[in-house]
RNA sequence: GGAUGGGUGGUCUAGCAUGGUUAUGAUACCUGUCUCACACACAGGUGGCCGAGAGUUCAAAUCUCUCCCCAUCCA
């Protein structure tokens, strides 16, 4: 025994050595000559929004890492880049809470600077966690979106669209957290059921002084009230359509109105509209051509529209004029109910609806485009196109792009302090990053009135805004045409389930309106990591798996392989820690195996003819390069994990491996070693290039140490053969069933001297059946059969 | 309320578009065995009326319908 290799298992600790090893290689180095075909990634640029990072995410970037290799070695020039997203509310919120401060009590260049510390931290670390997992994708050039280069390429696309009137200024009802200060978009708002008062109000008819009983939730907003709604079809209120019922505490009248929406089961079946309660509230305001009173400020304080509850905060209204109803007689009674509530999904604050002045994206004349061109993307997994298809048909108002905060990419405009008009920098200097907020615009006179004198703009762009155009900065949109025209289209967007809504769709709309074209040719949907026990993982529920201690104690491999096998791709999958530590083993296994066959050295020439039994296994072999490639071919890493498992643990090792012992063991029977050797090799060599996207580490070592100094990552996958002699697999359950009834004989032979039942290696009186005749020698061999 | 996905041995999971012998594998558990690659192993074993009900069929985990439950997204 010989063995190249020494330690008894997988140590994940050699993954570190081989870190620097591979990088050495510089696989993840793209030269955009090259013959070969393109794979451009438009890999997510991952949020350092603190720790831990979520092992759903790692999970995550380790089968986009499988997708980068596998192409490479499908012989595509793949471009797998990496930035890090850093606008946004996130690390806003995460510096406010580090150092006990609020946002607007201090200097926005000192808060901006507090932030930039904080990303730089939580970047090193998530950067050196991704080397760490092995992924290889070009840390040399990474990008961060809050760079100068990065926002001018945001700036710039935005001064385009602008040109191109598909920006507008507006006043609608938008949501509004008022403890973050800002505009959201319905994309950031999550719903949760809250226990809330139902309180029944008496109101009276103008006309007839009959008593109508309105149940409402918001009986703060009784002074933005407009109508009252009742169910077209409900016999209570038929009477009662168009007429005038007095609001209690403000004797204003409104008219009750029939509506749809009215739910005659809920409440009292009578709703009062307002500006605005809720969604719903907007609709029928809309749709009845109602008026809007503007309830509530930017700081959640009622308006003078409120009389004598103006100036108050939400709360201590609610509270005053349910006391003051009370007082009057007004409240009929009180009901406790789960209300679904609209949450702001950062701070979980109640959103508002308040009618606000922003900046609009025209995306609704671009739906119907959109929605043809979506059969042009593959999906993988195929049927999450479906949530895109959804969103589209669900789109109903522009995107609002303006927001009220500081950590993100100014909007480059500039009011004329005379007429107000908003002047833009001129969209020739690409180049030029902009903070309107403390700078002197680049231009000297008012397009409209030729006046000097400026003042900027202090809003900042939706984060979605910078990072739907990671197809165009990776692709260097604007900055070098030719290299553009090269990558652009890119190939394939990989990304998670739950951001279909805004990062797939909002890259769509803004690279389509900028370039007339899809972004890519396909968009690879990965689901999602939920808890043991199926929920999905938050802060908040406190269920986070920090995935660094975890990878650490079983290596980047151990976790790698776990990742690939729990679940087909689009599936949500469970993370449990017992679940990883169990993949660890069929690592150890192969290693196990690699260690065995690596006692034996290579043959320098292909033996002319093979025995059945090697035929046979490299029959089973060419099986599974084909199972694997179905699976690597639909980037669905379930399939070939699971196959390669499956193969190489109980048929490879268990099986063969046993079967041709005996040859490979004895090379005075100069053929049969010869053969046994050679179908050894040939199956571990193909085993590891298969496994090799999946598992870089303890490919590479294996590989390096038996057969070449070569990585094995410049390799590439392994075809099935002409020669597989294909008639052979159909022996395969024979041949296990047949072991498996022997070692069973031997298991229930008990010997009378030790008590003990026979060794496996203990001779045993049994005949090979006639159906295995052409495997006969070898399993005599195996199981030291006598006649 | 709507959409999407799912409910398979203790746990997780494959199979389901094209119905067909004994339902895949992992893990956990139990029993043996240190058998010259591996005890992070090997061999053997316990364990499932495939969410419920109905229908189609010679035959249903697989097709149809109804219902229940879970998750996610949306209103």
């Amino acid at each position: 025994m010989d063995s190249k290799i020494a330690a008894k298992s997988w140590n994940p600790s050699l993954e570190k050595e081989l870190l620097g090893k591979l990088e050495s290689e510089n696989i993840h180095k793209f030269i955009p000559d090259s013959e070969k075909d393109t794979f451009v990634i438009d890999t997510p640029p991952p949020y350092p929004s603190g720790r831990p990072w979520h092992i759903g995410a790692a999970a995550h970037y380790a089968q986009i890492d499988m997708i980068a290799r596998y192409a490479r070695m499908s012989g595509h020039n793949v471009m797998f880049p990496i930035g890090i997203d850093r606008n946004g509310l996130p690390v806003e919120i995460y510096t406010e809470k580090k150092h006990k401060i609020r946002m607007r009590m201090m200097q926005r260049e000192t808060f901006l600077d507090l932030c930039r510390v904080a990303l730089d931290d939580l970047e090193a670390e998530m950067i050196k966690m991704m080397k760490e997992m092995g992924l290889s994708c070009n840390f040399n050039e990474y990008y961060r979106t809050d760079s100068d280069e990065y926002r001018s390429l945001t700036q710039s696309t935005f001064i385009d669209l602008w040109n191109r009137n598909l920006v507008y200024l507006a006043t609608r009802p938008n949501n509004y957290c008022s403890e973050c200060g800002t505009t959201i978009a319905d994309a950031e708002i999550i719903y949760q059921d809250v226990p809330t008062k139902l309180v029944y109000m008496n109101f009276e008819v103008k006309e007839t002084s009959d008593k109508v009983v309105i149940a409402s939730t918001r009986p703060e907003l009784l002074f933005a009230c407009q109508a009252i709604i009742v169910n077209p079809q409900d016999d209570r209120y038929l009477q009662f359509h168009r007429k005038h019922v007095m609001v209690p505490l403000f004797n204003r009248d409104v008219k009750i109105l029939p509506h749809h929406s009215a739910k005659p089961e809920f409440g009292s079946g009578a709703v009062m509209v307002c500006s605005y309660g809720d969604h719903n509230d907007v609709q029928v305001i809309r749709e009845l051509g109602l008026n809007e009173i503007v309830a509530i400020n930017q700081d959640g304080i009622t308006t003078q529209a409120a009389g004598q509850y103006s100036n108050l905060k939400l709360k201590e209204a609610r509270s005053r004029i349910i006391m003051d109803l009370n007082n009057a007689g007004f409240i009929n009674r009180e009901e406790k109910i789960m209300h679904r509530t609209p949450l702001c999904e950062r701070s979980k604050t109640p959103v508002e609806i308040i009618p606000m002045e922003d900046y609009y994206l025209k995306q609704l004349e671009y739906i119907p485009k959109l929605k043809a061109l979506t059969d042009a993307i593959k999906f993988y997994p195929p049927i999450h196109k479906q949530i895109l298809i959804n969103w589209l048909n669900s789109v109903s108002i522009d995107w609002p792009i303006s927001r009220r905060r500081y950590y993100g990419t100014e909007i480059p405009i500039w009011y004329c302090n005379k007429c107000r008009t908003p002047n833009l920098p001129d969209s020739a200097a690409p180049d030029r990053y902009y903070r309107p907020w403390k700078e002197k615009p680049p231009f000297k006179k008012c397009i409209n009135c030729n006046c000097t004198e400026f003042t900027g703009e202090d809003r900042i762009f939706d984060t979605w805004m910078d990072s739907s155009i990671t197809p165009l900065f990776i692709t260097k949109y604007n900055r070098d045409p030719k290299v553009h025209r090269y990558l652009y289209p890119t190939e394939i967007r990989p990304q998670a389930k739950d951001i279909i809504r805004t990062w797939l769709y909002y890259s769509m709309l803004r690279c389509f309106q900028l370039t007339d074209k899809l972004p890519w040719a396909s968009a690879w949907i990965m689901g999602y990591g939920v808890d043991e026990k199926g929920e999905k993982m938050s802060k908040s529920k406190g269920n986070v798996i920090d995935p660094s201690p975890i990878i650490h104690q079983y290596g980047a491999d151990t976790f790698r392989f776990w990742s690939a096998s729990e679940g087909s791709l689009g599936h949500d999958f469970r993370c449990s820690e017992q679940k990883i530590a169990g993949s660890k083993n069929f690592l150890s296994k192969l290693w196990n195996i690699g260690r065995f066959i690596s006692s034996f050295d290579i043959p320098s020439e292909d033996p002319k003819q093979l025995f059945t039994t090697d035929q046979w296994i490299i029959s089973e072999l060419s099986r599974l390069i084909e199972d694997c490639k179905k699976g690597y071919d639909e980037f669905n890493f379930f399939l070939p994990s699971n196959a390669i498992r499956e193969f190489t643990r109980n048929l490879f090792a268990s099986h063969y491996i046993e079967m041709i012992k005996a040859r490979a063991y004895n090379e005075e029977d100069y053929m049969g070693h010869k053969s046994a050797i050679f179908t050894l090799h040939r199956c571990l060599s193909t085993i590891l290039l298969l496994l090799a996207p999946i598992c870089p580490f303890i490919t590479e070592e294996l590989w390096t140490k038996i057969y070449s100094v070569k990585s094995i990552h410049l390799q590439r996958i392994p075809k099935s053969t002409e020669e597989d002699f294909g008639e052979l697999a159909k022996y395969t359950a024979l041949i296990t069933d047949f072991n498996s009834m022997v070692w069973n004989k031997k298991k229930d032979t008990i010997l009378q001297e030790t008590g003990k039942p026979l060794s496996l290696k203990d001779p045993i009186r049994m005949s090979v059946p006639a159906g295995l005749g052409l495997f006969k020698n070898d399993l005599q061999m195996m199981h030291n059969l006598s006649e």
